[in-house]
DNA sequence: TCCAAACCCTTGGATGTCCTAGTATATTGC
DNA sequence: GCAATATACTAGGACATCCAAGGGTTTGGA
């Protein structure tokens, strides 16, 4: 980020696939090459914007799935399933919401076995907060021109129908 | 991975975001989140494809930036700014390299504050053999169309010029 | 010439992700 | 009804990333 590079360093190492003899993949080695730079911008612009709110990424999306929750409560597998992350990346946010009291667990009425996540009032306060704030700062001005975001969700969405994420 | 969700995750949460009136930022939202967890599936698959190798996606670039260098040696700040990652991890994933006899380090022959990262003869030969097994595994069978990977290309490059990746 | 500022790498700490294993609770099949 | 299997969460460990700070080397201006 200090310094721009002279030169597109994703371009050369697609000139150093060519020349090496692997032009039928050197374009989709340089587009994935690219979904993963560009993944770690964009989260780096996020994490900066979360940050006055004492909140990573991570935390936020778990905040946010909860604000969007009918009965206010998800249960922990729901919330894996859904963030499509591990049980144990979430048991660990949730340890660290609970701890600044954002969220707190309460036992499942019928299943012994569940844990529900359930939001504070400054859980949801701080969610409404910080959704307004990426709304604003990354969301508005996420440097892609419209009709590319909606080649973007068209590509995105059914390479990950393709990967199985959803069967819809 | 393990159970497709009946719904696309990110559908909702866009749909989530209409109706709470965040129409004009839902796209760019879900767009958003959409590059996001299609990083997570692509690191994956490569991971598992490097896994028998005993390397990370992390170890990986820095093997394959090395095995691409004309001198066949490269200094650390160099390699940091080429993968566009923290000078530490480097310095991390240069440790485990070389304890894995893959790399070492060399004195710059003229500046006494930098250190060269050189391929041993293993670490070339497996940078060749991680390489083929990516491009058969991976890269060969990304799950892009072949006009929508020109379109990423596009799209991104255009994202990563203006978010200030290259000057070019 | 010489000292302050800039640069390079490493160490230590915080976070997040995954995997493996272990404990507890539900469900299933005989 | 009870044992075997499946499911849910958590503890511990391996990795990767970043930031802040520290020690060594170079550079540049007074």
């Amino acid at each position: 980020m200090a310094t721009p590079l002279p030169r597109d360093p994703i371009a050369d190492a697609r000139l150093n696939w060519e020349r090496h003899g692997w032009s039928d993949v050197a374009a989709p080695m340089a587009a994935i090459t690219a979904i993963m730079r560009t993944q770690q911008i964009l989260l780096a612009r996020i994490e900066g914007v979360l940050k006055p709110f004492g909140l990573t990424f991570a935390r936020y999306e778990l905040l946010a799935l909860l604000s969007f929750a009918r009965s206010g409560a998800l249960p922990m597998n729901k919330a894996s399933a859904l963030l499509q992350v591990h049980p144990t990346s979430v048991t660990n946010a949730v340890d660290r919401l609970q701890g600044a009291g954002l969220v707190f667990r309460s036992p499942h009425p019928t299943d012994g076995r569940t844990t529900l996540i359930e939001l504070t009032p400054e859980g949801r306060t701080l969610a409404k907060r910080a959704t307004a704030a990426l709304n604003a700062e990354v969301f508005a001005q996420s440097g892609f021109e419209e009709q590319d975001i909606d080649q973007l969700l068209r590509i995105l969405g059914a390479f990950r129908r393709n990967a199985g994420d959803f069967s819809e």
